[in-house]
DNA sequence: TAAAAATTTGTTATATTATAACACTATACT
DNA sequence: AGTATAGTGTTATAATATAACAAATTTTTA
């Protein structure tokens, strides 16, 4: 075994399986009926294992929807350094990985002398499949 | 009575002056015991007149807190685009009025072409009274 | 100004999200 | 092997938020 990468535990590993299978973010109740058949009983045991997996970095959770969703970016890691894109309509979620955004926010220094080691950015609107639902309604 | 800007209700008075008197950010049963004494009673009554002052602007929701803090920028406006500091030590929290992001943040595009109404950025550190006490308890 | 519409209130009950506490087991370190 | 660290399983409960409905108030319109 790699002693350098230490590997997840079950439960760990049950709850990011099914995390990175959805698309959507999902949320903590919707994975515990989800993986109910896989032995996690009760919530401690899918919140816990969230949590490990947000502090290593492999998911993030979108706080205006208590929601948690699969990290896109490799080296996305730790402390948290998270930028969403989030549609108003049908609630999916995107994680941007723009460097020049990145750069703004890393170099970010407010008034009162505060140290940062961390942001989460939530864009919210409306995605372009969902804009062209409402044109087309507007239509008829 | 002014007929142009609408003034608010009984109970949305009550909650948004509570919410002014306080420095830090305060939740939803907390301001509901606070304000016990002036006639409001139930969860309902708070979460409604918390609902209304998000959406003409006056206060905030601190995501990442399950919070709510009075808005300290006039023309914060809606729909919402927020910015906060907060101090993961002492949980206070301050808003940030600067330009520069802003007009960064305003001028973001993503890559699928969603159009953007708004946002909310929390960045998190260390405040620099948390700060020095740190350092000083580190010297002894 | 009277009727209609929209907003706010008061209330009870319930849904949703998250953590405390404790005994136990597995894994990693020395 | 012995100790420390992390993870598990479980029960109970805390914390946050909304549904639903009848009544009252305020605003708008006719
Ligand atoms: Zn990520
Ligand atoms: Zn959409
Ligand atoms: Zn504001
Ligand atoms: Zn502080």
């Amino acid at each position: 075994m790699d002693k350098k990468s230490k590997s997840l535990s079950k439960n760990q590993k049950i709850v990011l399986d099914f995390i990175q299978k959805n698309k959507k973010p999902v949320k903590a109740y919707s994975i515990l009926s989800n993986v109910q058949k896989k032995g996690i009983n009760a919530p401690p045991q899918v919140y816990r294992a969230l949590d490990k997996l947000i502090k290593i970095g492999k998911i993030h959770r979108v706080e205006s929807q208590n929601s948690f969703v699969a990290c896109k970016i490799s080296n996305c890691g730790t402390p948290h350094k998270t930028v969403f894109s989030i549609c108003n309509s049908c609630e999916i979620v995107s994680e941007i990985n723009d460097p020049k955004l990145f750069k703004n926010l890393k170099d970010f220094r407010d008034k009162d002398g505060t140290v940062f080691d961390g942001y989460n950015l939530e864009f919210f609107g409306t995605c372009k499949s969902c804009k062209n639902k409402q044109i087309e309604n507007t239509k008829h």
